[in-house]
DNA sequence: TCGATTTGTGCAAACGTATTTACAAACTCT
DNA sequence: AGAGTTTGTAAATACGTTTGCACAAATCGA
């Protein structure tokens, strides 16, 4: 049988009450007493029991998410990784742990969160993606259950963490340009996709603040594969009139342009100079390694966590987003050749 | 205020304890009550409050983990989301969940578990990564609590999964034999770990089956690094008379060979064919696409969630250690060139 | 038809904690 | 010295469940 408050409390010949004050720091308890009680509760190797805890307070300290749909492609995987790695870091550094559970079918997903809501088994609910009109969100809202979203969200009433991927297209942009490339394609991602239209809208501006005339031919969609890059590479390297770098989506399209160059002989970044988004590990690798916009997956986890849990403890959010810092990380795939040469 | 069980019981005109074994399928109980009640529960949105549930029942129907330490190999990534992803399925198929949480320190992480386990938070652990003498296993064993172990461990008395990795390395050595290959070296790991040795072992045990004298000088140690693979390299192609193909202990290692036989200008598989382990996401982006094994690291993480809530329902297993499948992925890196064209 | 069994439900006691109320003892101040 | 205040502790109650026990009603077997 586990040891109780109220073991502690007949070994130390006091109330279980004093026990649990001396357990809270209650202001009223004598240094004494305090003293004596917790020897006790080492002796006995007492820990309290944090269901009966929560019952009573109704507070879990726990944050709960739901596991991503599976997500084969190399990013999912490391954004995966990377955002409960900071999530769980902050969380457990302000006392909370972080629950994870799956949804069974398309349609559990909402029946998961419903049944940690309702139930009271979590304080908390971190976001990892969310589709448009997804009805996670609506059941949220509707209960004004403390959440956060991690990424981006046609409405702005939510609490949200995010980069700021304008700014980030735009100096990703204005790299290029800053090595003395004027001719700029963007390999973009679904349409339909906020991080897709913002990344787009940096470049545009980008392009349009230095003067350089927007090719719509050079704007290609497509998605966060591999193939896209294949098939991006062989429609731009087949045009008579051609740029010479692009603005890529995400690093995975860019191994998609990479392996299509290779195959035609082409160098990088001498024939075409890229620099591409997210900065995972394997863009450092590759052959060459990319430049890329490293967007703090770490960090958004990090963020998210630390704003649900003031949220939790009654904190008002000065501003409902947050934008994550990106950062430029060049690498050779667009390093100016002749400029290090010379 | 949430709706209780006592909410539901008056509304339907029953005792609270009614509706407790309607929720529990209670056999005793009549098919128009059952009926009546469950049409209440529906009407009023309840959902029984989980912690009051455990609170009496002393089960959590949660599983624990600790975060591992920050790890920046790619490997280590993979492995962690592909692991959780594989644990937090099945548990939720079982009406489990995950929680997870992270020391502060090196020895905060057994702080961690004590308060998990002592704090009954959760029904079982699911351990990541083991030190040798990890006092974390050391504490579980005492208590005499359900855990299980993903990955080798010096002592076999405890719940574990794991590869067999003397027959994977046997088999992947095998393959390159099957290819031609009789000049094959070795690039393991940590002397230390019980992966490398069981790796090497399959290595020397497939060349003696096939009666190939074992070079030692053919055999090196190293790091999980793309260092290590560099350096190998390195050693391996200035050797007057060198090995045409090598088995290498982690796919992250192989890229760091690739690496340095591209700037010396050989070519992958001609001049060196190679296999490695993990098949890591990377493993087929890679140019040439890494030849690897495929120790299923979510089928290592859907058994050990398996295996513990079984033992924690109070299933004795049938053995300690459970071996998960392994499987070689073959592409380019290892295909015997002539044979392809011949 | 009547005792024995089965069936369906309520009552009350737990689970381990936090918190409110109460109260005695020890101070403070004049 | 006595009223008022502060300090330290205990008793009781509540949190939302589950479950053993009790018991009336219904069913059964002869």
């Amino acid at each position: 049988m586990a040891v109780t408050i109220k073991d502690v409390a007949r070994k130390a010949g006091v109330s279980p009450s004093t026990v649990s004050r001396v357990i809270s720091n209650h202001p009223r308890i004598s240094p004494e007493t305090s003293r004596r009680v917790k020897e006790i509760m080492k002796q006995l190797g007492y820990h309290s029991n944090i269901m009966a805890r929560s019952l009573v307070s109704n507070k879990t300290f726990t944050l709960g998410m739901i596991l991503p749909r599976p997500a084969e492609e190399l990013f999912q995987n490391h954004f995966f990784a990377e955002n409960i790695r900071g999530i769980t870091t902050q969380a457990s550094r302000n006392g909370y742990d972080v629950l994870m559970t799956a949804g069974h079918s398309e349609h559990g997903e909402l029946e998961a969160v419903t049944r940690l809501v309702k139930g009271k088994r979590v304080d908390g609910i971190i976001l990892l993606q969310s589709r448009k009109d997804d009805p996670i969100i609506a059941f949220l809202k509707k209960e004004d259950f403390p959440f956060i979203l991690i990424g981006n969200y046609g409405d702005n009433d939510i609490l949200c963490v995010d980069n700021d991927n304008v700014q980030a297209s735009y100096d990703a942009t204005m790299h290029l340009i800053s090595q003395g490339h004027h001719r700029i394609g963007f390999v973009s991602g679904p349409p339909n996709l906020t991080v897709s239209r913002d990344r787009l809208e940096g470049y545009k501006k980008a392009l349009t603040d230095n003067g350089i005339r927007l090719e719509t031919e050079w704007v290609m969609e497509g998605e966060f594969l591999q193939e896209s890059g294949y098939r991006a590479m062989s429609f731009f390297m087949n045009l008579p009139d051609r740029p010479t770098a692009l603005v890529v989506i995400d690093d995975i399209v860019t191994f998609g342009i990479l392996r299509g160059l290779s195959e035609l002989g082409y160098k990088v970044p001498d024939d075409l100079s890229l620099v591409s988004f997210n900065n995972i590990y394997l863009a450092e690798l590759s052959s060459p390694p990319l430049s890329s916009i490293d967007i703090g997956i770490y960090q958004l986890g990090y963020m998210a966590s630390q704003l649900l849990t003031r949220r939790i403890q009654g904190e008002k959010p000065q501003q409902l987003r947050t934008i994550v810092p990106h950062r430029l990380v060049v690498r050779e795939s667009s390093l100016n050749i002749k400029r290090n040469w010379s």
